[in-house]
DNA sequence: CGTACAACCTCTAGCGACTGGAGGTTCAAG
DNA sequence: CTTGAACCTCCAGTCGCTAGAGGTTGTACG
C-alpha cells in the first residue's frame, strides 16, 4: 500500500519536482524504491508532505519546519519549543504587515497626488526621484 | 566632477556590489572608465540610482522600475502609464497585506488554543498535521 | 504476451534581487 | 615612491522552488 510520486503530490498538492525537491534539501527521508528505482511513499511519508504543505502555506521558512517536523517526533516532550517558533514566526509576519502598511501608505500618498498631467509634473516621479525617501 | 562607485555607494546607499548588479542587469548604463577601468559616474547616474533605491525601497519590482526610469526619461509625455504601473503596484502590496493578514489570524488562533503541554497534545502540531487546512 | 504511452528517473539551469569571497590591479595620499 | 584602501572580474551561494532535456519504467489494454 504504497504511492508513487504522482499520488503523493495529488493527495498533498505539492507538485512533483517539489518533493524530490524536499528530499534533496534532507526535509523528507528517501523513500523505498521499485526495483526500476522508482520512489514509493508510505502514508507516514505523506502525512509528512502534508505538514510540510500546511507548514508553508502559513508562510514558515524550510528551517522552522525541519525543526517543527523534529519536534513532532517527540510527543512526549514540552511544546515549549514549538509555540516558541510560532510565535517567532508571527512576529516576522507582523513586521512584515507593518512594513508593507508603511509602503502602501506611500503608494497611496503618491497616486493621491498625482495630477494626471505631464511626467515631467506627476508627483510620483517626483517622489521617487526625490533628495531622500 | 565624478564619483567612484565608493561615493556612488555612500551618496545613495546603494551597495557597492549592487550598483555593478544593475549594470550588468542593464538597469544603469555602464559608466565611463579611468584608464585603470575603475567606474566613474556623474550627478546623473547618482540621481539614478537614487530614483532606483526609492522605488526598491517601496516594493517596485525591478521591471516595473525599468519602466519608471524610461518614461521619467519624457517628461512631456502624460503620466497615465506611471500612475497605472503605480496602482498596479499598489494594488500587489494590498494583496500581500491580505494574504499575511489571513495568516496572522491562523497563526494567532493555533498559539492561542496551545495549552503548553506536550507536544503530542499541541494544538500547533495538530493544525499542522491537520488533513486538509 | 506485446506494445504504447503516461509517468517516472537524473541532471542541469533558471527565477529575483542581490550578497559574499578570492585573487589580482589601480588610485591617491603622504 | 611606497603603501594600502578601494577598485576590478569572475564565480558561487542565498531561498524555495520550477522547467526542460533526454532517457527509463510501470501498467493497462488488446
Ligand atoms: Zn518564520
Ligand atoms: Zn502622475
Ligand atoms: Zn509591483
Ligand atoms: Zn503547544
Amino acid at each position: 500500500m504504497d504511492y508513487a510520486i504522482g499520488e503523493a503530490s495529488r493527495l498533498t498538492g505539492i507538485k512533483v519536482p517539489t518533493i524530490r525537491y524536499y528530499e534533496g534539501i534532507g526535509l523528507l527521508a528517501a523513500p523505498a524504491r521499485t526495483e526500476g528505482r522508482q520512489r514509493r511513499y508510505r502514508v507516514e511519508d505523506v502525512a509528512r508532505l502534508n505538514f510540510i504543505r500546511h507548514a508553508r502555506d502559513l508562510g514558515f521558512e524550510m528551517a522552522d519546519i525541519a525543526e517543527l517536523l523534529a519536534l513532532s517526533e517527540g510527543p512526549d516532550q514540552s511544546c515549549k519549543k514549538v509555540d516558541e517558533i510560532t510565535r517567532r514566526h508571527l512576529s516576522e509576519v507582523d513586521r512584515r504587515i507593518a512594513q508593507l502598511t508603511a509602503l502602501r501608505r506611500e503608494l497611496v500618498r503618491m497616486v493621491d497626488e498625482c495630477s494626471h498631467g505631464r511626467v515631467g509634473d506627476c508627483r510620483v516621479i517626483e517622489t521617487l526621484s526625490g533628495e531622500t525617501a
